[in-house]
DNA sequence: TGGGGTTAT
DNA sequence: ATAACCC
């Protein structure tokens, strides 16, 4: 752990990305002490409403999970790949020419010697990511993740317990220093609607008309965005806690029959039922997700979902049963709701998803939820639901 | 463009 | 169920 690195904070040229690491405040808006704090975030009696947040983001956090397995790698430019792209590299690589997402003909056009790894399996950065996660939860429970590699921190309440304990002049000797990070773009979709407005910059953001702007993009996302052209970002941090999904996905130049698909649909729910094995909790709602092929609109992707039966789900824990089986009846299923199969069809992507997790017996004994469950109705699009008897409760009668 | 994740509609 | 966002 100790060896995993931060980006540094003072980069000063470079990509978008590399303004990196943000020590920073998200800036509370409006409110002074003494009130509930926007999003219901209450601001302590007496204090200022002004937060303390730290942002923790890793530097090309795969890269130096395979260098920490294999200090071998360590000198050397090193590339993480999925597929045939480069999705990020080490600094050496960097030096060299290499770029995060790039192709790897053309990173090692550019850096013959680059050395590659896979990183197509995410489970060990998924557990190095969570080890980071638990250790900055030992300064503060409030600590928030985007991705795998970046957390949000609250120390406010760290930070004024102690200055509390400071003397006077202690506290007069304290100098604090930061800066509020120059956000770029703020997703694809919306700067290319801004782009349509004229909007280019922070400064053509911040002003621009807000009543036109919100005509255009609705009010929620047009004053959140304003607000954050002037560095102003009132959302509290809110604590992760464990996944609410585990998903597995597979990318592939082409699927076409359902064989084919039913083996692909199989490896990756057996991979999921081991994490969601170590998890402990249970997921009641099973979804499968393809891409088509398609020239043009290439990131849309199609689903079905349908509730897990309750007598697979009570299977789940124990390792002796088969629950394999029904699973994957059920994922075909949704799969030739998806897909004629009658048909000739081109995938170029299959993934699984679990949801819906719940600790164990979420419904209390003598219950009417204890004895009803939803069933399993993949055609269903009304908001009404049926219901039947959970089977494994029969006998309680 | 990968292999994940979240929230809003 | 999809769309948008994040990394």
């Amino acid at each position: 752990m100790e060896q995993l690195g931060v980006e540094p904070a003072e980069e000063a040229g470079g990509d978008e990305e590399e303004d990196a690491v943000q020590a920073m405040e998200r800036v509370e808006a409006g409110e002074t002490g003494g009130s509930p704090g926007v999003h219901g975030q209450v601001v302590p009696e007496g204090s200022s409403s002004s937060r303390v947040i730290v942002h923790v983001d890793l530097d090309c956090f795969y890269a130096q999970v395979e260098m920490i397995s294999n200090p071998e790698l360590k000198g050397k430019p090193l590339g993480v790949q999925q597929k045939y792209l480069v999705v990020t590299c080490n600094y050496e690589a960097r030096k060299l020419g290499v770029k995060k997402l790039m192709n790897v003909r053309d990173a090692k056009e550019k850096c013959p010697q680059l050395v590659l790894v896979n990183g197509e399996d995410l489970t060990r950065y998924r557990e190095m990511s969570y080890k980071v996660t638990e250790l900055l939860e030992e300064f503060s429970p409030v600590v928030e993740r985007l991705g795998f590699d970046e957390n949000f921190v609250d120390l406010t309440e760290m930070v004024e317990k102690r200055l509390q304990q400071l003397q006077s002049d202690e506290l007069s000797a304290l100098t604090v220093s930061g800066h509020v990070y120059n956000n770029q773009c703020i997703g694809y979709k919306t700067a290319k609607r801004l782009e349509a407005l004229g909007i280019s910059s922070v400064l053509d953001l911040q002003t621009f008309s807000p009543k036109i702007l919100e005509k255009e993009l609705g009010i929620s996302v047009a004053q959140r965005i304003q607000k954050l052209s002037f560095g102003e970002d009132n959302s509290p941090v809110t604590p992760s806690g464990p996944p609410q999904s585990f998903s597995e996905e597979d990318s592939f130049k082409k699927c076409s029959s359902e064989v084919e698909a039913k083996s692909k649909i199989e490896e990756l729910l057996a991979s999921l039922l081991n994490r969601v094995c170590q998890d402990g909790r249970k997921p009641h709602t099973i979804r499968l997700i393809i891409r088509r092929y398609s020239s043009e609109n290439h990131c849309s992707r199609e689903s079905r979902q349908c509730p897990i039966p309750s007598h697979v789900i009570q299977k789940l824990g124990t390792g002796n049963c088969d629950v394999m089986t029904p699973m994957v009846d059920i994922l075909m299923k949704l799969f030739r709701n998806m897909v004629n199969v009658k048909m000739p069809f081109h995938l170029t992507l299959l993934s699984v998803c679990l949801c819906n997790l719940k600790a164990l017996n979420t419904a209390k004994k003598g219950t009417i939820d204890y004895y009803l469950t939803p069933s399993l109705s993949t055609t269903s699009r009304s908001g009404k639901r049926s219901f039947k008897m959970k089977d494994t409760h029969m006998e309680d009668f």
